[in-house]
DNA sequence: AGCACGCCGACT
DNA sequence: GTCGGCGTGCTC
């Protein structure tokens, strides 16, 4: 029973990001706990926050008298203390701010934001007669009776020397009456429906006549519904039933369906099922048989359909020896981490569940982290099958509401396995025993917008915490997770499988020179091989994947007289073409203009759009083989709900023959009748600026490699290029991890690339170049300093055990973005250097020293793209 | 972030 | 002369 709560207010600044103290009112005491979400008085207004600490007395240090904390948001406090604390650890490791950390943990619905509210206060009204006057002597005028307020207006004609009583002074007659009514109006629809009154207003509020107040709103309310509590005396119900009078023929129908009930159901699905009318249902509550009452309604998004139940499969001896590693060490309840590295097809999935089964049966809990795009209606269904309702399933596509009943029903004990994308590495178990990643070295783990954290890092973290079991899942793991699980060496945190548990080979995997297709003549976008194994799937009604590698967006356009390109007018960035819209598009801050016909420059008739596009591989198959039936998947054709899904079940129903598509075409996806895989230029990705885009297109190509040939008939992979002769490229036509790992590690420790330092990217970013510049000069000073001190500020390449060493500060590669200028620091370090700690005082000491100076902090640890 | 408090230009 | 512009200080 704490009298002082600790409390974490949202604001999103650095200088306001500790806790602040407040009373705790008596009638709060019992409900007030770490995790608690409040609305609190905070620099005159109401703010969210929660509740990070609590004590019986103040802190010696702060003000002499704490404010009391005004609401209590929920009755079950969202957050649990081991998330709180989580929390924090994100805020220091990810230099953000604790505040972000702890919205990044709870559902968007519950980002409540203040609401401003007026009501009547104790003070007298000023002679209402005055005012009813007021609305009569406008009657006589030019009155507009939709808006009784802007009548009283009327005083524009009248004398100054009136002003005295001016009736812009009372409030509008509707006002006041609804005030009445309603006891409360949000401020914002006040000030809406009635501009003129604001002097009025603010007056009434001086005197009490009127009283503001501030609560915190939720962005989605819990849909209340009547629901049925089926009888608890179910004898007396029975007995009842007997004795009903034969008139009254609807209550005894009623009272026939609630007995045979297990749980209560809403009203209106009872009223459906019997017919009866809703004053039958009241007689039956009055006499006391079934209460009827307000409940939250939980939108089950998957309620109605059915899930095949699934037994856990026999496992193979190597899927075997993996689970038992597993879950001897769930049963250990330490925390342990394992790095599961299997070929695609080699059952990992299976391992999962069974791992998963233990801990459940230990009465623990379980996550199941999977890519967003691989958040299919089979995965769920795989889970749903064999765990039934204990699955709640978090989805970027569920409707906020139905995430949070999702995740409400976590938070109450009401699932004990969550699946879903980043996020629900957060879900709010408090005993938690296994958390699983798969496909471990996807992009998507890594959060692109503050907090950057990384699912993979703060799902170890939260295993600590809980002494939970991390197993990270992948045919071609990170490099990072690879050589940390390889460095655990002898404790052996590196599982492996190797073989396909469903008895097929890997796809042969042919790669072809696209230089040697020039150099013969063919200026299609399609090799010769490519081309004649389209022909041959076309004839034998088998179906193709062909992936188009589109990151680095290279349908810019250009002029061939004189080499103007378009370019974004906020940020320092090539257009798009869109060709559907006839549309260019910048992809930073969604500046569109329609195309030229001719070069803005020099006029010329010569501009052209440049680079293929899925719509234009789409085009050019048309040509090529006419009647073709294609789908195209990309952000283009999938923004809207559920189009994702319907494309691929078209494509299921093989009424397609090719599925044409950017990198979601890669993923998970297992079709028997795909026997061709077409890359159709693996060099987008390959040729990004950027350390890791020989890691991400061998994983992309090993990827897409396994969508061919799952099953019966054999498949067959063709990869464009024009690099045949890259590591990445070679490798993945071999199926060689092991063979691409040796020759990138080489690179990456010539290069001083993690995984033989970390990174931290700093960027700074404002208006004006000057005050840029100044900023991050300062921040790099500020830095060097504070690493100076510390004595690790020496260069990565020299013998310390410890090093740090900072590049920059430099315009950053995109050097604007929405008309701020961009500037970037690079941090790199090794050893047990307190980098993050260091950047984080760093930014604190730059804005202390200059308030205001409206430069923006952004920090990417272990940053994913140094784009 | 925002809201308050506080000092200088265009209107009743 | 006041309303209101937005510059800085602070928020339990």
């Amino acid at each position: 029973m704490s009298r002082v709560a600790g409390v974490i207010v949202d604001v999103p600044s650095r200088s306001t990001d500790r806790p602040f103290s407040y009373a705790v009112p008596a009638d709060m005491r019992a409900w007030i706990e770490l995790g608690s979400r409040v609305g609190v008085p905070f620099a005159g207004r109401t703010l969210q926050g929660f509740v990070v600490s609590l004590a019986d007395e103040p802190p010696a240090e702060g003000p002499a008298k704490l404010k009391p904390i005004a609401e209590l948001l929920d009755p079950l406090p969202p957050l649990l203390p081991d998330l709180v604390e989580l929390a924090r650890w994100i805020s220091v490791k990810y230099c953000c701010t604790w505040t972000a950390a702890l919205q990044a943990m709870v559902p968007s619905a519950i980002k409540g934001k203040a609401e401003r509210h007026l009501r009547l206060g104790e003070a007298e009204l000023p002679d209402e007669a005055a005012a009813e006057s007021g609305a009569s002597r406008t009657d006589a005028g030019q009155v507009d009776v939709e808006n009784p307020y802007m009548a009283s207006a009327a005083f524009w004609a009248m004398p100054e020397e009136d002003g005295q009583e001016l009736p812009d002074e009372t409030l509008p007659q509707e006002l006041v009456r609804e005030l009445r009514r309603q006891g409360s109006l949000k401020l914002e629809a006040v000030r809406e429906r009635w501009p003129e009154a604001g002097g009025a207003i603010k007056r009434a509020l001086a005197q009490g006549v009127l009283i503001e107040e501030t609560s915190i709103r939720d962005r989605i309310g819990v849909r209340m519904q009547l629901t049925v509590y089926p009888p608890l005396d179910r004898e007396a119900a029975q007995a009842a039933l007997e004795a009903l009078p034969g008139t009254a023929k609807r209550q005894k129908e009623l009272l026939q369906y609630v007995l045979e009930l297990e749980g209560p159901v809403t009203l209106q699905a009872m009223l459906a099922d019997t017919g009866a009318n809703a004053s039958s249902a009241k007689a039956l509550a009055e006499k006391g048989y079934i209460l009827i009452e307000e409940a939250e309604q939980q939108r089950d998004p998957y309620a109605g359909r059915e899930f095949r139940r699934s037994a856990p499969l026999p496992l193979t001896d190597a899927q075997r020896e993996v689970f038992v590693r597993i879950r001897d060490a769930v049963e250990r309840a330490a925390p342990a981490t394992f790095l599961l590295h299997g070929v695609t097809g080699s059952g990992k999935t299976e391992v999962y569940m069974q791992s998963i089964q233990r801990a459940l049966e230990l009465g623990r809990e379980a996550i199941v982290l999977v890519p967003e795009i691989s958040l299919t209606p089979q995965m769920v269904e795989r889970f749903k099958g064999r765990f039934g309702d204990e699955v709640a399933v978090l989805h970027s596509r569920l409707s906020s509401g139905e995430r949070y009943d999702e995740w409400r029903r976590i938070r109450r004990g009401g699932a004990k396995v969550a699946i879903g994308a980043r996020s629900a590495v957060f879900a709010p178990f408090a005993r938690l025993g296994l958390i699983v990643i798969d496909e471990e070295h996807e992009s998507s783990y890594k959060q692109e917008e503050t907090p950057k954290y990384h699912a993979r890092d703060v799902a170890v973290q939260r295993a600590r915490q809980h002494g939970a079991v991390v197993v990270l899942g992948s045919a071609t793991p990170s490099l990072e997770t690879y050589a940390a699980a390889a460095r655990d060496g002898a404790g052996g945190a590196l599982l492996r499988l190797s073989e396909r548990a469903v008895a097929s080979v890997l796809p042969p995997v042919t790669v072809t020179d696209m230089r040697e297709e020039l150099r013969s003549g063919n200026r299609s976008m399609f090799s010769r091989a490519l081309h004649e194994a389209l022909q041959a799937r076309l004839e034998r009604g088998e179906q193709s994947v062909l992936l188009l590698n589109r990151r680095g967006y290279s349908t810019f356009v250009i002029c061939r007289s004189c080499g103007y390109t378009a370019l974004c007018p906020h940020c320092d960035i090539s257009l798009t073409y869109h060709q559907k819209t006839r549309a260019m598009r910048c992809h930073y801050c969604g500046h569109a203009e329609l195309a030229p016909r001719a070069c803005p420059s020099c006029e010329s008739e010569q501009i052209r759009y440049f680079g293929a596009g899925t719509q234009k591989v789409e085009e050019e198959l048309a040509k090529l083989f006419p009647g073709i039936r294609v789908i195209r998947m990309d952000v283009d054709t999938t923004t809207e709900k559920n189009a994702h899904e319907k494309w691929l079940k078209l494509f299921g129903e093989r009424k397609a023959d090719v599925l044409l598509g950017t990198q979601m075409v890669a993923k998970g996806l297992d079709f028997p009748y795909v026997t061709l895989v077409g890359v159709i230029a693996a060099d987008t990705s390959l040729n990004l600026p950027d350390f890791r885009a020989g890691e991400r297109t061998f994983q992309l190509l090993t990827q897409v490699a396994g969508r061919a040939g799952r099953h019966h008939l054999p498949g067959e992979v063709i990869i464009q290029t024009y690099n045949p002769e890259h590591d990445a490229i070679i490798a993945s036509q071999k199926h060689d991890y092991e063979g691409f790992v040796a020759e990138e590690m080489k690179h990456r420790r010539m290069m001083g690339y993690p995984p033989f330092c970390r990174l931290i990217l700093v960027t700074m970013s404002h208006e004006q170049l000057a005050s840029l510049s100044a900023t991050s000069d300062r921040f790099a000073r500020r830095l060097i300093e504070l690493a100076g001190q510390r004595g690790v500020l020496q260069p990565l390449h020299g013998s310390g055990a410890r090093a740090l060493e900072l590049l920059g500060p430099v315009a950053s590669p995109i050097s604007r973005i929405k008309d701020r200028y961009r500037f970037q620091c690079m941090i790199k370090y090794r050893g047990a250097v307190p980098a993050a700690e260091l950047v984080s005082e760093a930014i604190r000491q730059t804005e202390a020293e200059a308030p205001r100076s409206g430069v923006l902090f952004s920090v990417d640890v272990d940053p994913h793209m140094i784009l």
